[in-house]
DNA sequence: CGATGAATTGAGAAGCGTCAAAGTACGTGG
DNA sequence: CCACGTACTTTGACGCTTCTCAATTCATCG
């Protein structure tokens, strides 16, 4: 199922590979190491104690993820799509906290704001009122931290993946998108493409407008 | 409106308070001060975009809040009801960072973590599904948080305040706490009080059972 | 070329939001 | 001490939104 990944040193600057599915960490277990996303999306999942799995953060290039706040992982991190990643020793980045008390602030705590600032987005989005308000803060959300390429961004995101992070049926979010293709707001030459046609109009559905 | 504070020096340990309803702290104020709430209970609001305000987290006594992840504060921070806190001075917090890469961490990370907690908390209420589901894992969440005086828990959180950190409205918190009333899982002799009756069935309504 | 999981679509029922109005508690000032 | 204003709670009626269940189509991979 999961395939074994080589892991070749000196991928520092290049990065590990993992397969989409792919589970990066779990919760609970021991934070060994903090890891920066350098292409393809993570989901941060936690199971609430009936057991119910939630999607309650995304991760985009860039990001840093695992940071050890406690002893253990927060929540469990798995690969959306495949994935290129790198890894530091999480000793390693607790040392590099001593450093940080200058006031130029671009430090260990402003990625510590960065993995926070996930969690808190999801909850401004979760706190509107009707689904469609919901997903299209999300749609706006998800697309000012994707890469470009022309017009057109890589949206390799599972409807399931969206309608767990919505706190919706992943029927809702299906006949929603479709909506908003019909609507001209969105277009979707293939599942995995996304394109915002009307961005403002995305906005006012967003700020619960009906329209 | 608000009654100015005295700033009386050295209540470092009894702690300054604060009336209902008063603002602690503005979002995107520059972090001077970090909080610690003695008693009382705090909630840390936004705005979203549109102007609509949410309560996204709620701090109970013993709670760290404020801290200076970055330069300027996250959210807003306001007295639900009357409180008592004790502040410490951001440029401190952060020297106090320099002095915790020992093992046992019981440091300044294990505050952020707190912190961070309190919105990864909403997260995973707003998740359910049903509003029974939310008000029932609210329940039990803010019970195991609250200071208990033989068997009845101090609970002066305006109905407002839970609708909107459920993502509901009022009304509905209304009927469904009447409902938990009539069915014997709650009890409130006064609207400021709360006893749970059945601990069990309230986690059953949590974990999405309609029963 | 089947097999598995994801996306789609429809129909029906229930849950929940909205609007409107009245009731209650509490602090403030006369 | 009472009257009043403000903020909060309660209740009812109505209708739309959204969930559930079920069936079909579509993609991807072996």
């Amino acid at each position: 199922m999961h395939q074994p990944l080589q892991m070749i040193s000196a991928d520092r600057a290049i990065g590990v590979p993992a397969r989409a599915r792919e589970t990066l960490f779990m919760e609970g277990e021991p934070c060994r190491s903090v890891l920066e996303l350098r292409r393809g999306l993570v989901r941060a999942v936690k199971f609430s104690s009936e057991g119910e799995r939630q999607v309650m953060a995304l991760f985009f290039p860039g990001d840093v993820l695992g940071l050890p706040l406690a002893q253990e992982h927060r929540f469990t991190a798995e690969a959306v799509s495949d994935v290129l990643y790198a890894r530091q020793s999480s000793l390693e980045w607790q040392t590099g906290l001593s450093v940080c008390n200058s006031p130029g602030v671009d430090s260990p705590l402003r990625a510590i704001w960065q993995e926070e600032k996930a969690f808190m987005d999801r909850g401004l989005i979760l706190g509107r009122g009707g689904i469609m308000a919901r997903l299209a803060a999300f749609l706006g959300y998800v697309v000012r931290r994707l890469p470009i390429q022309n017009e057109v961004y890589d949206f390799s995101l599972p409807q399931g993946d969206i309608a767990s992070y919505l706190a919706t049926s992943p029927e809702t979010v299906c006949r929603l998108m479709r909506q908003l293709r019909e609507r001209k707001i969105i277009a979707m030459a293939r599942k995995d493409k996304l394109e915002i046609l009307d961005a403002q109009w995305l906005d006012r559905l967003a700020a619960g407008e009906s329209v």
